[in-house]
DNA sequence: GACAAAATAGTAAACACTTACTTTCACATT
DNA sequence: AATGTGAAAGTAAGTGTTTACTATTTTGTC
C-alpha cells in the first residue's frame, strides 16, 4: 500500500514536530506557554499547527489524569419543555467554564438510568447532574465508586446523594390548590401524566389540601407523556366523573392549556364555569389569553445553579447547602 | 501516607484482575465475551466486578482507536423549541444505537461556532451534526482534517460540505406568503428575529412572492430572539407604519402567537381585520383557538433523519443523497 | 499413553499527551 | 580560564484498555 493510499490520520504532536524538526515535548510547550520555546521557533511551530491543522487530543489526558472537563447531565426526557430550559441554565454556565455537555436521556427507566450513568461515567465525566429522587442501589454505588460530584435536580425535599437544587413541589401543589379554594373552588380535580417522583409528591400536595379543608380529591392519572391533546381528554373524563366540577389543577401548564383551550371549544367559561391552573409557568401561559393561573417556577435558574455549585465543587469546595430550596411563586392569572 | 488516607482511585481492570488473581487481560475478555473464560472463573469475575463497581472506561479506547461512541451535535441555541425538538430527534436514534451525545451550542457567533467545534473534535467525536449554512474557512479545514462524518441540519438548499438534510425554508415563506395573497391579503408585513441564515432565506422567500404578486413587502427585523412579547411589540410597529395591514407572516410561531394575542388583547379581529401566520407548526398553535396558519416543519423527523444517515456513514456507507429536501404543509388553521 | 488440536490464559506493545527529570549550551561571574 | 547559572530542548515513563502474538493446559483420538 502506498502511503498516499492509506486513510490519513488527524495530525498529531509527534507530525508537527516532525514538520519543525523538534520533539513534541517543544510543540506541548509551545502550546501551553509560547514563552517557554525559543522565539525563532515559536513562529515555526505556529505556522506547523496551522498547516497541519492541528487540534489536540484530549484522550490521553483523559486517560492520565481521569479529568475529561466534561459534565454529564441525565434528565429523564428530552420532551418536556421543563427540560429544555434546564439543559440552557445549565449549559449558561458550563458553557463559559469551558467545560462540555454530554446529555443523556433516560424516559423515566430505572434500567435506562443506570445504563447511561454507567456511560456517563465511562467517558470520566468530571461531575454529574442528575435528575429524580429516587435511585437504585445500583447507581448509588456507581456515584459512590466514581467519586465525582453529584448534584440531583428538580426537587428539594428528599434526602439528596450528596447534594440536590430544587423545588418543594409537594408544598407548591399544596400551595396552588389551597389557593383555589380560598377562591371558592370545592370540587377541583388534579390531572396527572408522566407518573414519575415530581407528580407524585404533586398529587400530596394536592391531596393534603383538600383534605386540610374537608374536600374529596379526585385525581385522573395516566403514564403516557402530557400534551394539549391529553388535557382535553381528561377534561372530559373529569366532567364525566364528577360533573360539578369547578375547578382543575394539572400537573404543568401543557395539561392545563389543553384543558382551558378545549374549555372554550366547547362553551364553558374560564374561570366563569371553571377555574383551572397548571404547573411551571412557561412563557405561553403568561402570554395567552386568559392568562393561565399557574405555579411559576425557576427552571433555568435551577441549572444555573446546579452548574455553578458543580463548578465550585470540581474547584474543591465542600458541599455549602445539602438542599438548596427555589422559591416558586403562585400566579393567579385570569383563569382562576 | 497511609494507604486509608489515599484517595481511592476508581478501579481499573488490574484492581479486579488482582481480587480475582488473573491478568486484566483475561478480566477483559470477559468483559467482552464471557465464554471465551473458563467457567470457573467466569463466577470469580463476575463477582469481582460487582464488588468492586467497576465501570469500564473508554479513554483508552478513544486513544488507540480514535473512536469515542460519541457524536458532536451543535446547534446556534437551546433556547428556541425547534433545536429542542431536533435534539429529541437525534437522541431517539443516537441513544438506541450506543452512541453518545455530546451537546454545544454557540449563540449564532462565528468565532463561538470554531471554538465548539474544536472542542467536540478534541474529544474525538465520531461524527458531526452542525447547523447553519455558512461556515467559516477554518471551520471547513478543521472538519476536513478531522476525516469524520458531517451532516448540516435545517436548510436543505446550500451546498453542503458533505450532506445536508432540511427544508427548503426559502420555498416555504414564499408558499405561505402566496398563500395568504391567494386568501386575498394584499398588505402582509413580515415579522423577522434572529437574523440567522434561515431567516434571511424566508425573507428572501416572503419578498419574492410578494413581487411577484405586485405587492410591496414591508419586514419588520430585530437580531435579538423571537418571543411572545417580541410578537406584540412588532404589530404595534408595524400598525404604525403601515396602518391598513391586513396580514402578518411571522418567521417563528413564537411571534405569531405574541402578534395573535396582542390582536385579541386590542380588539383587532383575527382572521377578520388581520391574518396571522407562523412558521414550524409548534403543538401550541395546533391546539390554541384560533388555530395558528403556519408552516408545519418536520423538526424532529430532520433530527432523526439525520442521526440515521450519521450512523449509515458510521458504518461505511458512502453519502446516498448530497441534499435532503424534507417536506413542509401550509397549514391554514383559523387565522387567515 | 502419545500427539495434535483446541481451549484457556499470559505478555508486550500501542494509542497521544504531560509530568518530572536530565542534558546541553550560552553567557556571566570570579 | 574555570565555574556557576539559567534558558531551552530532550528523554522516559505513565495513564487503562485492546490487539496480536505466545505459552500453557486440557481434551480428544488412536
Amino acid at each position: 500500500m502506498k502511503s498516499s493510499d492509506m486513510k490519513k490520520k488527524r495530525p498529531t504532536l509527534q507530525d508537527v514536530a516532525d514538520l519543525v524538526g523538534v520533539t513534541k515535548m517543544t510543540v506541548s510547550r509551545f502550546l501551553r506557554n509560547p514563552d517557554q520555546v525559543s522565539v525563532p521557533l515559536q513562529s515555526k511551530i505556529a505556522d506547523a499547527l496551522e498547516d497541519l491543522g492541528y487540534i489536540p487530543n484530549r484522550a490521553p489526558d483523559i486517560l492520565s489524569k481521569s479529568k475529561s472537563h466534561a459534565i454529564g447531565v441525565l434528565l429523564p426526557s428530552l420532551t418536556n419543555q421543563v427540560f429544555a430550559e434546564v439543559i440552557r441554565g445549565i449549559e449558561t454556565v458550563l458553557e463559559p467554564a469551558g467545560y462540555q455537555t454530554m446529555l443523556a436521556h433516560y424516559g423515566y427507566s430505572k434500567e435506562a438510568e443506570e445504563a447511561r450513568i454507567a456511560t456517563l461515567l465511562s467517558y470520566s465525566v468530571d461531575g454529574l447532574i442528575i435528575s429524580e429522587s429516587y435511585h437504585t442501589e445500583r447507581v448509588r454505588k456507581m456515584l459512590a465508586v466514581a467519586g465525582i460530584p453529584v448534584i440531583e435536580i428538580m426537587d428539594s425535599v428528599s434526602p439528596p446523594i450528596e447534594q440536590a437544587i430544587g423545588i418543594d413541589n409537594e408544598a407548591a401543589a399544596y400551595a396552588m390548590t389551597d389557593f383555589m379554594i380560598k377562591r371558592g373552588r370545592q370540587k377541583i380535580v388534579y390531572f396527572a401524566a408522566r407518573m414519575d417522583q415530581r407528580t407524585l409528591f404533586k398529587i400530596k400536595g394536592y391531596e393534603s389540601a383538600m383534605h386540610d379543608n374537608g374536600l374529596t380529591p379526585l385525581c385522573l392519572k395516566t403514564n403516557s407523556a402530557s400534551s394539549f391533546t391529553l388535557g382535553a381528554t381528561f377534561l372530559k373524563d373529569a366532567l364525566q366523573q364528577q360533573p360539578d366540577t369547578d375547578g382543575i389543577f394539572c400537573t404543568n401548564d401543557d395539561l392545563a392549556i389543553g384543558a382551558l383551550y378545549a374549555c372554550q371549544k366547547s362553551g364553558i367559561k374560564v374561570p366563569d364555569d371553571i377555574s383551572i391552573a397548571g404547573f411551571h409557568g412557561h412563557d405561553i401561559s403568561r402570554a395567552m389569553v386568559p392568562l393561565l393561573a399557574t405555579v411559576i417556577t425557576p427552571r433555568e435558574e435551577m441549572g444555573r445553579l446546579a452548574a455553578e455549585h458543580l463548578l465550585s465543587r470540581l474547584q474543591g469546595h465542600p458541599v455549602s447547602e445539602k438542599i438548596i430550596d427555589l422559591p416558586f411563586q403562585i400566579e393567579a392569572g385570569e383563569s382562576i
